[in-house]
RNA sequence: UCCUCAGUAGCUCAGUUGGUUAGAGCGGGGGACUGUUAAUCCCUAGGUCCGCGGUUCGAGUCCGUGCUGAGGAGCCA
């Protein structure tokens, strides 16, 4: 007999006789005539219930079966005598697989995120956890889907990398040296010659560059890898390890960019509406109540496009006072972003053409000579959800803005070469994938989206 | 990294101006009852009050310090 997943057998037209089900007890309730076991195996949010007649034979090891139990159930799929589920599965054979013991720390009581991060092995077994790593696992392939759909080449940029001039943060050392007693050279410092890669090498902060370098070759391009920043930041958005999503364009310009960026994240909040209806109606009822109206609206409209400049005009002429005071030439605060897009547009709103100074290198530069092609899309309820920019194709303005930051063009010379080489027009931005599924559950801690969380000293599991 | 707050039973929490034997609900064990829905009812076991040091006749409670966690800020995705 062939295993029937949850999700599957609640689809079938009941009665159906003689299915296979295998997954994990939520609760059992024992009656003397009957008991009542709420299964679920992970392919849906309200698994199944099923009813043992108390005359079956191994009741009595049914009416020891604890919570968090593994079990298998041979029975009938039945329309549901009782209120609550229209179907539940008759049993006629129910076989302990594994038991849990009375120790099991999810038992059926409210649980803190905060505790069930420290069981984070366990926790994909709660309502909330399963519900959210199906989202994100949903939301995962549909970005494959999505850019597959447009021809875009799926890149898998490196992990390890040895440029530390990318300036997107703190990194992560990767060496094979003794730490306690590395070679040295004459004068004392640590001698990366002698290391694994010959030169101090460090985890990825970014896969732009490399997607770059695709993309003024294979046209449209895409990365969706894992990221590293060693930044000591303790926030509720901010992981050691995280996933990103980096498109790259040739010849595209800002608008293009905004285009994609606006499709895309419509698309995600679409297919999950579609595709997870159950999850995202218990994280409207449990855990954000304005999370359905929220992500439709962001589907149903038009993203607003305005210029820095203009952001920065409204925000002042707004009469809001805000702690930091805008003015021209500061980065937004969060506080700024969230009034623009919350209170001033009431929609997604792309900012664009930021001033140079308070934007990367590698960003076209506008001919008013002040200001370069950047691209920041803000979200109701989360502020800044994609950055991304126009990439300065022309060798020699490149040259001089990495100049200008006191940086040696040599170190970038791989990066030069797709300049002086056929460059042409290109842009793209990325997207954290974390800030992406907690927008589409509402959940509001980073370390509650990912599986397995990373943060400054927390690297258990 | 900075600021603020917190740490009491397996979990979620209460614990008064410092005062006798630190409590509740859920969960666990035992029983009753029941087509039940986080079932209900009775009985029961369960504690390094985060660690260390101090003040005091007396500290879960006050002080110092360390650790851990959370929220906010900065940085950013």
């Amino acid at each position: 007999m062939k295993r029937t997943r949850i999700a599957h057998a609640l689809t079938l037209p009941a009665p159906a006789s003689g299915l296979l089900l295998k997954g994990w007890i939520r609760t059992v309730r024992n009656g003397k005539n009957v008991s009542f076991i709420n299964l679920n195996d992970g392919s849906n949010m309200s698994g199944i219930q099923v009813v043992v007649p108390g005359e079956l034979d191994g009741i009595e090891a049914v009416r020891k079966l604890t919570t968090g139990s593994a079990i298998e159930v041979v029975g009938d799929l039945v329309e549901s005598q009782g209120k609550g589920q229209s179907v539940e599965v008759q049993a006629t054979k129910v076989t302990t697989v594994g038991r849990a013991n009375e120790d099991y720390p999810l038992q059926k009581k409210g649980a803190s995120f905060e505790f069930l991060r420290s069981i984070a092995h366990l926790r994909n077994r709660s309502n909330t956890f399963g519900a959210v790593f199906r989202v994100r696992s949903k939301l995962a392939q549909s970005i494959h889907a999505f850019f597959s759909d447009r021809g875009f080449v799926y890149v898998h940029s490196p992990i390890i990398t040895a440029s530390d001039t990318e300036g997107a943060g703190e990194m992560f050392r990767v060496t094979t040296l003794d730490v306690g007693n590395p070679p040295r050279t004459d004068k004392g410092e640590v001698d990366w010659n002698e290391d694994f890669f010959g030169k101090p090498a460090y985890l990825t902060v970014s896969g732009q560059l490399n997607a770059e370098a695709f993309a003024l070759g294979m046209s449209d391009v895409y990365t969706f890898g894992p990221t590293f920043r060693a930044e000591n930041s303790n926030t509720t958005r901010h992981a050691s390890e995280f996933w990103m999503i980096e498109p790259e364009m040739a010849f595209c310009d800002l608008s293009e960019n905004c285009d994609l960026a606006e499709d895309f994240v419509k698309h995600l909040l679409r297919t999950v509406l579609d595709d997870c209806q159950e999850d995202l109606e218990f994280f409207n009822l449990r855990i954000d109540k304005g999370l359905l109206e929220r992500l439709t609206h962001v589907v149903d409209s038009p993203f607003e496009r305005m210029s820095y400049r203009e952001a920065v005009k409204r925000l002042k002429d707004s009469g809001q006072s805000f702690e930091y005071p805008v003015e021209f030439g500061v980065n937004l605060q969060a506080e700024h972003e969230r009034f623009l897009t919350e209170k001033l547009v009431g929609r997604p709103v792309f900012v664009t053409d930021y001033p140079k100074s308070i934007k990367a290198f590698y960003m076209r530069r506008n001919d008013d000579g002040e200001t370069v092609g950047a691209v920041d899309l803000l979200v109701p309820a989360v502020g800044e959800l994609i950055g991304g920019s126009a990439r300065e194709e022309r060798l020699d303005v490149l040259e001089d803005a990495i100049r200008e930051l006191n940086l040696e063009p040599e170190d970038y010379s791989w990066y030069l070469d797709t300049r002086r080489f056929g460059t042409a027009p290109h842009a793209g931005f990325g997207l954290g994938f974390e800030r992406m599924v907690m927008y589409a559950t509402g959940m509001q801690n980073i370390r509650d989206v990912i599986p397995f969380p990373r943060t400054p000293r927390n690297c258990e599991f």
